[in-house]
DNA sequence: TATGAATGAGATTTCATTCAT
DNA sequence: GATGAATGAAATCTCATTCAT
């Protein structure tokens, strides 16, 4: 492994165990067994070493999260497949998936949260760009695309943490996506 | 207000919006405008601030819940007393609870996760406690306690975290209370 | 026993074995169970704390070492009075001699060393004294006395250090303290 | 000289003339004109400042002695030798061997005593190796092997102070060395 | 006689970062 | 591509001490 990969593989590892905050450059520069000006060379800062990671780690992501959230009539299909995604996720990547959970509940006004907050802005825009389309054909739905996708996106990293927690793969089966996607539509339409 | 009472305040504040680690203790006792050693005079450290913060607001809600998670027959009727019960709590310390949330969902080798994991433990042990005497009167929830508790809670904070990023006061309404608990039922009984 | 006597009492247990610097007077009050104010109440300063301990120890010890070091023409007996002397003096009070020992061989500029001084130069001047009337009566002894003082203190302390780290009472007895003298003795005469 | 020297041979200085314990870090950047950060790229601490020191200034001394103390039949010559190998040497490094004195006498408990005392162990060791060796050929020697060391080396250290008071190098030239080791011997055969 | 509350100054150590090589 | 050397700023925490009660 290049020097450059080794230092975003052990920052990802500290970062996900121990917190962006808590984890220094020297420390993260010492497991990849290379000095801090070289981490600065790769990276410029370690804010630079957590936008690195996020890139590389949320892109391919992201992009599939797009196509599945186009609108193709069956709002049930839909959300099975986005669990499913989410769960495939954080099941490849694990130590991703929690770090990016700590971020997101990071204080607004803090350093960790403002990395993160853009790719957390797209999965909302697609998923409720998603809901605001099945608006148009189940009525009791209208207003809420907002809340939906709050509580949607809530409902999938409750599941994901469980997951952690147990570390049982059949919590992220495609049969758990099923059940989790039914608890939400259970939601909407009682 | 009292100098410690002001510490307390301002400390929660920061901690709430910025982040434990990332708030220095001179920030804190200029805000409270103490000097350093008036702070370390009540608290013996930084981690006793936390602590301090921890015992006084907890303290009454976990007694409470204690309460209402006693099985008295109506696992419905508990449920949604519950999620009201935390719902209340958020709306009136919004602070704390934002705090409690960003603690709750630090790396578990962080100081941070240290602090909350043992209230975190409690209300689990209590609400686990309330599904395992439900199991005896539903068939289909025998095993399944863990996993119960696990994902309520997990809802209870969607639905709060909704509350804090709307900030509309009917979102955590007795009706919303209500919906939220029958959500929850419904991945129980489907 | 008085708080006052509780104080000094730990205190100097405290600087014997930790040495002066090393103790702050938080732990001195917390060893006495007393609250900081009342040190201060009754000493004034850390520095009172040392001085009265120094005081109340040594006042004897020096009265009687004045009345021994009178010469009296037999400087040989005179050696060994001494050297028993203070091998009592630290076999009854072995915590305060081991403070003096380190508190003597402080650095000169440091604040122990200023605490000690003045009465390392009591001492000093009541055996120079001596060695001065006894230069009178032995010729070879002429114009030597300030070294005389310097090294017979030195083989003294030398003794009671190596009782210090035998424990072995034998090494402080009368007998040990006829064998030192006549080894310094030797040295003067050979 | 590199500012690693220069750290180094400023703190030898402060901890000689004030004393470890009450030296700053900040006094030693200070002094060598440089920041804080500096002293700790090269040093990891405080403490590693002092242990530099300590294995930078004892080496070859130790070294030497190791093989003064070789015994080779002739306790007297041995003696006289090693009395001149520590009188040179506290001449030529008078702070160094200042320190290392009031470290010497610091409390068994001082952290300041910890960092000295294996130095002392390894003096104490050959020495009475060399006094067991003599021991064989002296009958009345034997069982003191200790007690020799202990009170032979204190006897160097109270004619090293003498020479640090009086600053005459007549005080630690051989003719010197030669009174001392013949008072001690007289010590042991008396 | 005793103490709770408060502090100015300073302790050791670590932070992310830069620069010349 | 990699690093030794250096640093401004800040971290947590402790120091001896004072004052009103």
């Amino acid at each position: 492994m290049s020097k450059r990969d080794e230092l975003l593989s052990v920052a990802l590892k500290l970062f996900s165990e121990e917190g962006y905050e808590s984890v220094g450059v020297q420390k993260i520069a010492d497991s990849a067994n290379v000095k801090k000006p070289t981490l600065y060379h790769y990276f410029g800062s370690k804010e630079g070493v957590l936008d690195a990671i996020l890139v590389e780690k949320f892109g391919a992501f992201i992009e599939e999260l797009e196509l599945l959230t186009k609108y193709k009539g069956d709002i049930v299909v839909s959300l099975e497949n986005i669990v499913h995604h989410y769960m495939k996720f954080a099941k490849s990547d694990p130590l991703f998936y929690r770090m990016v959970l700590n971020l997101n509940f990071s204080p607004e006004q803090s350093l960790s949260y403002s990395y993160i907050i853009k790719y957390m802005i797209l999965q909302h825009n697609f998923i409720e760009k998603m809901f605001n389309e099945a608006e148009k054909q189940h009525g009791n739905m209208i207003g809420r695309s907002r809340m939906y996708t709050f509580t949607f996106i809530g409902m999938i990293n409750s599941a994901i943490s469980f997951y952690f927690y147990t570390k049982d793969e059949s919590d992220i089966s495609i049969e758990s996506a099923r059940k989790v996607s039914r608890q939400f539509m259970y939601g909407i339409f009682s």
